[in-house]
DNA sequence: CGGGTTCTTGACTATCTTCAACGAAAGTGG
DNA sequence: CCACTTTCGTTGAAGATAGTCAAGAACCCG
């Protein structure tokens, strides 16, 4: 999951249907809460659509500084390999189920075309979507970041209550501040204004209630000059 | 182009070869300095693969904001698809030369199966150099964004002089920033900094030489501190 | 040469980070 | 199961980094 632009209606949203019902293969993986998947560097063999669950992809820097790359909610594939490895690690933030796919049905379409199909117009979407993550990280202030990526939950995950959103954040407020590029203090900071304005209501550290859509998609667009 | 981690050398300098025999098709295009190759929103019928020149890829925001997304230096592969629409503006920097591919041959091996895997492993190293260049954008200080993209620059078309490297910046200024997260200004500062500092030699506005490369890549890390 | 754009530099300001303290939540071991 | 320890989240104050606004210099193009 990036922070795309709000403008474009992510249609559909994102299924977790198995992407092939030709080579069905492989019984799925589970992963327990903060267990890793892979490691960077680790050799390709598999690439994983996420069916339940939630997983973290991150990269560190040697002075200790990270970047969670992003998150992979239901629905999304996670693990494209850059010449044959791992460029992230990847690991779970709660427990989660994996759809395993053959990393030679990425790169080649003789064992399972549409398979194949499927993998690469994903790759494809992948790219797209982290253009618009770009911009986000690039041009946005912390009050845009942070209302865009609550946004982004908001659509992906969120159970609709009528006029109001529900929904959990499974990752710690420094998973935030290293996906969007700011403190642990930033995303407490805006988090906290958010509430006051009545725009969202914390219920629990982890979880959302998004009070006024409308408001929020205006900070999103850097309406609150 | 993107700002990738100098510690991995990119040690295949990327070529500009063709990438298939089979179906060397069609002649290439060319592109006048400041002409548009596409527009957000066209539909992708060709991929690009820059022989020689620079083109900008570039993504607006309704407010005015922009974001280089990057740059298509000889070698690069350009106009990857999402949903078969083009996702950004891509203009060309000066003069530019490019081959042409088929789009179908990206998402189909039928007519050239290893033209197929060569456009497919692009667009995974387009993922993977995107990661890293979300480091650069969310964690990197103005100085480090600098000097980094002053670093890649260096090896992906830096003239070799000995100790030295002389390059073309064939960008503006603010291209720079767009495509760093920063101001123009602040670029430009950074590049003065760098000036006094004899790292590097501006020998024209244009023209940069990379006096002292070891401590670039010290500054690249962050080492500065 | 002249006009417009781009680049540089300065002064000031805003935003975000840093450092620090405290409270809440969660994990651990007896 | 409870007390203890540790981690995580929030808040405040102070400081730094980068942005804004503005002016002048350098560059480019016709």
């Amino acid at each position: 999951m990036y922070v795309t632009l709000p403008t474009e209606h992510t249609a559909a949203v994102t299924a977790t249907a198995p992407l092939s019902k030709t080579c069905l293969s492989f019984p799925e993986t589970r992963l327990k809460t903060g267990s890793y998947l892979y490691y960077e560097g680790d050799n390709v063999d598999w690439l994983y659509q996420v069916t339940s669950g939630v997983v973290r992809l991150t990269r560190l820097l040697s002075n200790g500084r990270r970047q969670v790359i992003s998150f992979g909610f239901p629905g999304d594939i996670v693990g494209f390999p850059s010449a044959g490895d791992h460029h992230t690690d990847c690991d779970a933030l709660v427990d989660t189920r994996l759809r395993p796919y053959r990393r030679k049905c990425l790169e080649s379409s003789t064992c399972d075309a549409p398979l194949h199909r499927a993998l690469l117009q994903a790759a494809l979407r992948e790219i797209s979507a982290m253009q618009d993550h770009f911009m986000m990280l690039g041009r946005k202030s912390a009050a845009e970041k942070v209302a865009s990526f609550l946004n982004v939950m908001s659509e992906r995950v969120g159970d609709d209550m009528g006029v109001h959103t529900r929904f959990a954040l499974p990752m710690s407020r420094s998973d935030i501040a290293d996906f969007l590029g700011l403190t642990t203090e930033t995303v407490s900071r805006t988090l906290t204004q958010l509430r006051k304005s009545k725009i969202i209501e914390i219920e629990n550290i982890h979880t959302i209630v998004v009070l006024r859509p409308t408001a929020l998609l205006g900070l999103c667009l850097g309406e609150g000059d």
